[in-house]
DNA sequence: GTAGAACGCGCC
DNA sequence: AAAGGGCGCGTTCTAC
């Protein structure tokens, strides 16, 4: 097939009209849309010029390839709209060689694509001077200049793709594919709701606003200066840095919380700020069916996670729990730890209105949702990679903190969540939290996001007992820790389970200042560090192990998305293990479930499990 | 004036 | 010897 390399000049301005902040959707259905430069390459000839002049007939039955293919193809299917491109171009394959390289480097950009696939730097400038300038503002001279710095740009892509497009497997060009489907495809939102939410959440951040005593003296809500100025006037100390010192940070809150209500104040008027933009984002891009689109980036983590950024909308974090207001529209929090019973009593008793942003996402008429995530994916990965066949056959008839709970803790009675609901809540951290080295600091951390209470010395004796009796785990770690050291000065390579790697580059050993947190005096230590997706990074065994864990999961779930997108229904989008699900109405979670549960080929040994369920709306 | 660091907050 | 990690974005403030 022949290939053929797309790119679009278009009109941008970067604070105010730009893809990054609009998505694609949006972009192309503004006033401003102004395509003005379209150049191809097809490994002979180039051109460039006015879109409508394009002989796209020439391109017939090619394969499109574009850096970024996503907005080439949006481009392309608004000019459609437009009567300005034939149809059929938006029906042949396209494919992204940004993504490509996303998959071969850990870069996007065209840029450092060239830069660490070639060893070249290219100049972005001409196209970084264009925003907030037309076609019609280029004289002559201009005009030619940009239409050879964008030729250039067709030929560097299509060159990316001659050379590295064989390194790149099929399985992996799938997943792309479907990526950009899903976020040009989108999701149906409950508009009614979007704007009842809108309009309140707009009254809760007004009164939230009100009530901070430095917003009166024409301080900004969150300003760090102001807060300080506040605690010095009433006689309190200023707050931590919470990334610092988050314990200190929580004492604070707690110590001061019920004599100054504004202690809370910063902290809740950012959230619902953030929350407030997210809505008037969707708002911004409903598209005329009540639809909206997204972007999710394709390998957008080095482990091959997606990532839920690039159009100033993140569909990776809609919050889980619901904000509660009571009638006075303060937010309110249920006790921790509540049953689903007493839950339902509080919200009954306290709860004047709730804002729940998954909700706002709804199926299309005639469709049903189902959710669906892979159970503990990251801790069955752990497992199979070290080994572990007795606890991964133990999970054919018994949940995995049940049966890490047989391996380790002594159980032998029956149903562990039945018969003893603290030691299965105790094995569930464990499993969730230790595998990756973490120590008993963080460890208490972590617990107290379960709901569970660990002294230090109780988690001292959980982290060693867990590292004594999980050698393999523990050897694991250390066997990377020693390949990775055993690089320096070279490439650290990881094969995974899927036939891919995980690649860390230019390893080197090196002496940097750290914190010793018993005396929190600096010391000299020395650490290895390698290039991951341009930036120099710390790494030692158990992130190593981490890495791997979370990149073979990822390509289990890939497997399973795949499938489910071509039998079961659409998958909507996806966030690490679970996929929102937009199906006919005769199939059931039980055809989700059976997708979810085959063990990838490559992969033998590794027992697969999802729970599924039909839902109204997105939900947690 | 704008870019980017610092910080905080949302998710798995 | 010990060390959980992977993301994106809004606001504020500093540096250029």
């Amino acid at each position: 097939m022949r290939v053929v390399a797309l790119d679009f000049e278009t009109f941008f301005h970067k604070k105010e009209y730009s893809v990054s902040k609009m998505g694609n959707w949006r972009y192309v259905h503004d006033d401003q849309f102004d395509p003005y430069l379209l150049t191809a390459y097809d490994g002979a000839e180039s051109w460039a010029g006015r879109p409508e002049d394009f002989n796209w007939a020439s391109v017939e039955g090619d394969l499109c390839i574009a850096h970024n293919a996503g907005f080439d193809k949006s481009v392309t299917e608004g000019l459609v709209e437009l009567g300005r491109a034939p149809e059929f171009v938006v029906q042949q394959p396209w494919q992204c060689t940004a993504n490509m390289c996303a998959f071969l480097a850990d870069v996007r950009s065209l840029r450092d694509s060239i830069k660490v696939l070639e060893k070249r730097n290219i100049s972005k400038a001409i196209r970084d001077d264009m925003s907030g300038v037309q076609w019609k503002d280029l004289n002559a001279t201009e005009q030619t200049a940009m239409k050879e710095y964008a030729v250039r740009d067709a030929i560097e892509c299509h060159s990316l793709w001659t050379k590295y497009s064989d390194r790149w497997p099929e399985f992996e060009r799938n997943l792309s594919s479907l990526t950009m489907k899903q976020c040009r495809r989108g999701v149906r939102i409950n508009v009614p709701l979007l704007r009842e939410y809108i309009e309140l959440l707009g009254s809760v951040i007004f009164e939230l606003e009100r009530s901070l005593p430095w917003t009166a003296r024409g301080a900004k809500p969150t300003s760090p200066i102001a807060i300080a100025e506040e605690c010095a006037t009433v006689g309190i100390p200023a707050p931590p840095v919470k990334e610092d010192d988050e314990e200190g940070f929580d004492l604070w809150e707690s110590t001061y919380g019920p004599k100054f209500a504004w202690v809370y104040a910063a902290g809740q008027w950012r959230s619902l700020r953030k929350l407030l933009s997210k809505f008037q984002t969707i708002e911004d891009r409903l598209r005329p069916d009540d639809t909206i689109d997204f972007s999710l980036l394709y390998f957008g983590a080095h482990t091959g996670r997606w990532s839920g950024g690039g159009s100033g909308l993140n569909f990776q974090n809609f919050r889980k729990v619901p904000l509660f207001l009571n009638k006075k529209l303060q937010v309110i929090k249920p006790p921790t730890g509540l049953s689903a019973k007493l839950l339902a009593a509080w919200k009954a008793e306290y709860v004047f209105k709730s804002i729940d942003e998954r909700a706002l996402i709804i199926p299309r008429a005639g469709k049903k949702f189902i959710l669906a995530d892979l159970s503990q994916i990251e801790p069955r990965v752990l497992a199979w990679l070290t080994g572990n066949v007795e606890l991964l056959k133990m999970l054919k008839t018994m949940s995995i903190y049940e049966a890490f709970a047989r391996q380790n803790m002594g159980w032998r009675g029956g149903v562990l969540k039945k018969e003893d609901a603290d030691k299965y809540q105790m094995s569930k951290i464990q499993v969730l939290g230790l595998g990756f080295g973490c120590g008993w600091e963080k460890f208490i951390k972590i617990a107290a996001g379960y709901d569970v209470a660990l002294t230090p010395t109780e988690s001292q004796l959980i982290v060693s007992g867990f590292r004594e009796t999980n050698p393999r785990i523990t050897r694991f770690w250390a066997t990377l820790d020693n390949a990775y050291r055993k690089s320096t000065k070279s490439d650290f390579r990881i094969g995974l389970p899927s036939g891919r790697e995980l690649i860390y580059h230019d390893v080197r050993a090196e002496i940097r200042q750290k914190k010793n947190r018993t005396t929190g005096q600096f010391e000299s230590k020395q650490v290895i560090t390698s290039e991951v997706a341009l930036r120099r990074k710390e790494l030692y065994g158990g992130l190593l192990a981490e890495n791997v864990t979370q990149a073979a999961a990822r390509d289990v779930f890939g497997e399973h998305m795949l499938t489910l997108e071509e039998q079961t229904g659409d998958v909507l989008f996806h966030v690490h293990d679970e996929a929102l699900m937009e199906t006919e109405l005769e199939v059931t979670t039980q055809d989700v479930e059976a997708v979810m549960s085959v063990t990838p080929d490559w992969i033998e040994g590794l027992p697969c499990a999802a729970e599924a369920l039909e839902v109204p709306h997105y939900t947690k």
